[in-house]
DNA sequence: CCCATGAATGAATGAGCATTCATTCATGTC
DNA sequence: GACATGAATGAATGCTCATTCATTCATGGG
């Protein structure tokens, strides 16, 4: 039983159980992104949620599972959203900034939620850590595969990719992590763009150059 | 009385205060470091540090003065190494890679405390937080400088400061929050250096390209 | 209409933990 | 050596929750 990505539920009607915990979990990210795991109690949770408390024990093994199962959505969304961003584009150099400018925005919809995962994903139990990371790497590759086509294509030059990932990581979760400080400099927007200007042109080879300045005059038609 | 920046103590000799919150405050980070600040108690703290739960209350007020007292001395550590780190270095651009290695290596040696600035910056009292960002802030502006003199004596090209100081700081925050992504990849001083190349290299001026090549040579020779 | 089954409730339980405080200890002073 | 002062102790207090479970509610089939 408790297999680690897996959460048992006493309630057996599987539609039932997925409205339920949808309502429980969103209740629990949002005041658990307000004040934190520790200080939030079961009771406020089953009053957010509309619901009593011993309903929550019938879908959730303890308060352990409800953490686990809000951080998961929070992943899940960044993993479904970013390839739905890159639908129908083609370019590498395209692509990578669509990559990039997804998860800021998915970053930004979820600001709270992705503070709660710096903060609290030590407070799982060892093995859905685990398992919480390997949804941060699966995400991550999802950045190198556009990364690694635009080197491949001859738009970037070779650079150490892993690492440069893992900066575009860092500046979209800075977004959230670093609120206070970027929010009233920038709007998304901006913050995307000078991203870019950071992060990506600077590697960009004669080719990247070109085709770069092809989508900027696109992009601009478009608004 | 309380003034943000400060905490009270029932003991009044100094010195022995400061012997003595030393001795909490090093057990206590040790302690919410590993198991976060809510899953470790007074009466851990007491007996790492090997003395009775009540003497903490002669030297705080609370358990937020210990986990406030714990995170400022994580900033302080970062105030103080940094400038020392550039002590007798001239060269602007010599000084920004100093800079930047002197915060990965602060960071490396606080590893477990900087990820618990990150966890628990939250728990404090809201004046206290902004107390500790306040310290976040002097510490970029270090850096801060240190980019904008390269930038200004024409060895780095304009480019977004604020933001890239950002970027530097994160990368040397991400040594402790990533740690076992980039531990078995990177040693300490392989990952600064990588670090450099992404984040300083890309910007050099001809004129500062010429610096770094000498640098880079001279420290080749110290090896 | 009567049961059986699963869902939902929320008061009660009990463990854990921050904080207090009556007491003891160490020291310096006269 | 008696006293005063400040340090140190740790058992006791009281509160805050996670978790349980006896009970009630809703339904659907016979």
């Amino acid at each position: 039983m408790s297999t680690p990505g897996t959460v048992e539920s006493v309630v057996t009607d599987p539609k039932l159980v997925g409205e339920r915990r949808q309502q429980i979990v969103s209740a629990a990210t949002k005041l658990f992104s307000e004040q934190g795991y520790y200080s939030t109690t079961i009771q406020h949770i089953a009053r957010e949620a509309g619901i009593s408390v011993g309903l929550i024990y019938q879908y959730f093994r303890d308060k352990d599972d409800v953490l686990f199962l809000s951080l998961k959505l929070v992943l899940e969304t960044y993993e479904n959203e970013i390839p739905a961003a890159l639908e129908g584009i083609d370019h590498p150099l395209e692509r990578l900034c669509a990559a990039i400018g997804a998860y800021c925005r998915v970053v930004d919809k979820l600001r709270e939620a992705t503070v709660l995962t710096y903060r609290s994903t030590k407070s799982l139990r060892a093995d859905r850590r685990i398992f919480i990371k390997d949804g941060e790497i699966r995400t991550n590759r999802l950045l190198e595969a556009c990364l690694r086509a635009c080197i491949a294509g001859g738009h970037l030059r070779p650079v150490n990719d892993h690492l440069l990932v893992y900066q575009y990581v860092l500046f979209a979760h800075a977004w959230a992590l670093k609120q206070w400080a970027l929010r009233d400099r920038y709007s998304l927007d901006e913050y995307v763009e000078e991203g870019i200007k950071l992060l990506v042109e600077p590697f960009l080879t004669d080719k990247g150059r070109a085709a770069m300045a092809r989508f900027k005059r696109k992009q601009r038609r478009r608004d």
